[in-house]
DNA sequence: CATTATTTGTAAAAAATTGTTAACAGAAGG
DNA sequence: CCTTCTGTTAACAATTTTTTACAAATAATG
C-alpha cells in the first residue's frame, strides 16, 4: 500500500470553478494538476504518474468526451466528468466511453469528494494489475520481455506455452480458471486440444517456479475446477 | 478477458422496479440474484460470488445504506444505490459510506447499465488484490492464498472443498448454516449433491483443526439445522 | 424414564479428478 | 540432413470428492 497522495487532474476553463475544486480537493491532501484546455491535460497525462481525472465536458476545442475516449483507451486513470447541463444524453455517452461518474453543477463538492475518494479506492487497485512487470514470491516476470528471474538473480527460462500460462495466471490473480479459458488462452483453437494438456503445462511451471504439487503456494490447484494464482503480487 | 459472468445481486421491494431491472440487466449475461430484503440480499452476499449489488435505499426494516455500511465493512463488492428521491443528504451519506454509485429513480437504463460495467471493471482488479487474513483460536487463514497455520507456525494443508468450507463459515461467523447452502458454496456440481457430503468434509475439516466433534470450540454442530462457525474471530 | 425416530459421527469403498512419467509427432535451428 | 526442443496425448499412480453403511448421539413421544 503505498502511502503518497494521489494525483488528480483538473481540466476545467471556468476559473471559478477550477479554482474552488483545486482549493477544496487541495485542502485534503491530495496532489492537483490544473488547467483549461484538453491539449494542456494530456501533456500531464502523458507523464503517467495520475491517478484521477476530473474534466468539464464544455471545453473549447477538444471536450470532455474525447479525452475520455482517448484516456480510456490507453489507461485505467479514473474519469469523472463535469457538466453545466442536465442532459440525459451527455450523460449516457460519457458514461459509455468508459468515464467511471459524471456529476451536474452546480455540485456539492461533499459529494464530489466522497466520489473522488471511492474512486481512487478503485483505481488503486485496477493500477497494479495493469503494470507489464509483476514481481511474487522472490520472481519477477516481465511480461513484454517474457523474462522470468527467480530467487538470487537465478534466469528462468519458460517455453512459449509456459509463459502465455504464466501471463493469464499473473493478470487473474484469486481467480480460479478452468482448464478451457486456459487452452484457449494457451492455443488459439478451442476445439481438439485434450485440456489435461494444461495439467501437464502446470507441472512443468510449478517446477520451474520450485512450487511443490503437494503444497502449492504460487499456481493452486481447485480439484473439479482448475487452477487459481494464490501468490502475493507486491 | 473475463468470461465468467459477473454475479449482480438486487435488493428491491417494488416489483415492477426490480422486474424491470432483472430483465433488462439479464439480457446482457449477467447471472441475477432478486430479493426485497436486506437479510434475504445479505444471505446471498454472505456466499462470497457477487460482484455487484444494486440496492434500493429505501426498504422495509433494513435499509440500502444499513447493507452499504455493513458490506464496505467487510468486503471490496461494488454496490449502487437506488433512490426515488433527489436528495442531496441521501446521496453524500450513501457515497461517504463507501457506496459507489448512486441513481436516482426514474433511471435511464442504459445508464445504468454503463455505470454497471464501469464499476464492474473497476471491482475486477480490486477482488483479486484485497488480502483478507482470519486469526482465530491461534488459526491464521489467509483467504487469498488458501493457506492456514495453525498454533506454533504450523502449516495446514487443505482440500479445495475443505478450504472452501472453512472459507465460508469464517465469513459467516456465528451464523448457522444448514447443508444446501454450505453444499452450494462448496460443490462445482450442477446436479444435487447428497447433504451427507457436508457432514464428511466438516469431520476431515475439524481433524485438521483439532477440533473435538464432542466438544468443538471452532465449527460447532446445531442439531437438525446445519453447523456454526464457533470461534472466537480476532 | 424408556422407547422410538431422527440426526450426526465415522470409517471405508466408490467415483471422479489430478500428478507424473513416458512416448511421439512436428517445429525450430543448426 | 540431423539434433534438440516443444506441445500433445496416453497410461497409470495418487489424491480428492462423494457415496454408502452403520454406530453413536440427540430429540421427541408416551
Amino acid at each position: 500500500m503505498s502511502t503518497r497522495p494521489a494525483h488528480i487532474v483538473i481540466v476545467e476553463d471556468e476559473p471559478v470553478t477550477r479554482g474552488a475544486l483545486v482549493a477544496y480537493l487541495g485542502s485534503f491532501g491530495y496532489r492537483i494538476s490544473e488547467c483549461d484546455t484538453a491539449e494542456k491535460a494530456e501533456k500531464i497525462l502523458a507523464q503517467g504518474n495520475a491517478d484521477l481525472l476530473i474534466a468539464d465536458i464544455n471545453l473549447q476545442g477538444k471536450d470532455g468526451l474525447e479525452i475520455t475516449r482517448e484516456q480510456r483507451a490507453r489507461s485505467e486513470i479514473g474519469i469523472i466528468l463535469l457538466s453545466g447541463r442536465t442532459d440525459d444524453v451527455d450523460r449516457i455517452v460519457g458514461l459509455e466511453l468508459g468515464a467511471d461518474d459524471y456529476v451536474c453543477k452546480p455540485f456539492n463538492r461533499r459529494e464530489l469528494l466522497a466520489r473522488v475518494k471511492n474512486l481512487l479506492r478503485r483505481t488503486a487497485a485496477m493500477r497494479a494489475l495493469t503494470r507489464r512487470v509483476f514481481h511474487f514470491n522472490g520472481f519477477t516476470f516481465d511480461v513484454a520481455s517474457r523474462q522470468v528471474t527467480g530467487p538470487a538473480e537465478k534466469p528462468i527460462v519458460l517455453t512459449r506455452a509456459e509463459y502465455e500460462l504464466l501471463r493469464v495466471f499473473v493478470t487473474n490473480p484469486g481467480t480460479v480458471m478452468d482448464r478451457d479459458r486456459l487452452i484457449t488462452a494457451i492455443t488459439h483453437r478451442q476445439d481438439g486440444t485434450n485440456t489435461r494438456t494444461i495439467d501437464v503445462l502446470v507441472q512443468r511451471l510449478r517446477a520451474k517456479l520450485g512450487d511443490d504439487p503437494k503444497r502449492p503456494r504460487i499456481v493452486t490447484t481447485s480439484h473439479g475446477e482448475g487452477y487459481v494464482f494464490t501468490a502475493q503480487l507486491d
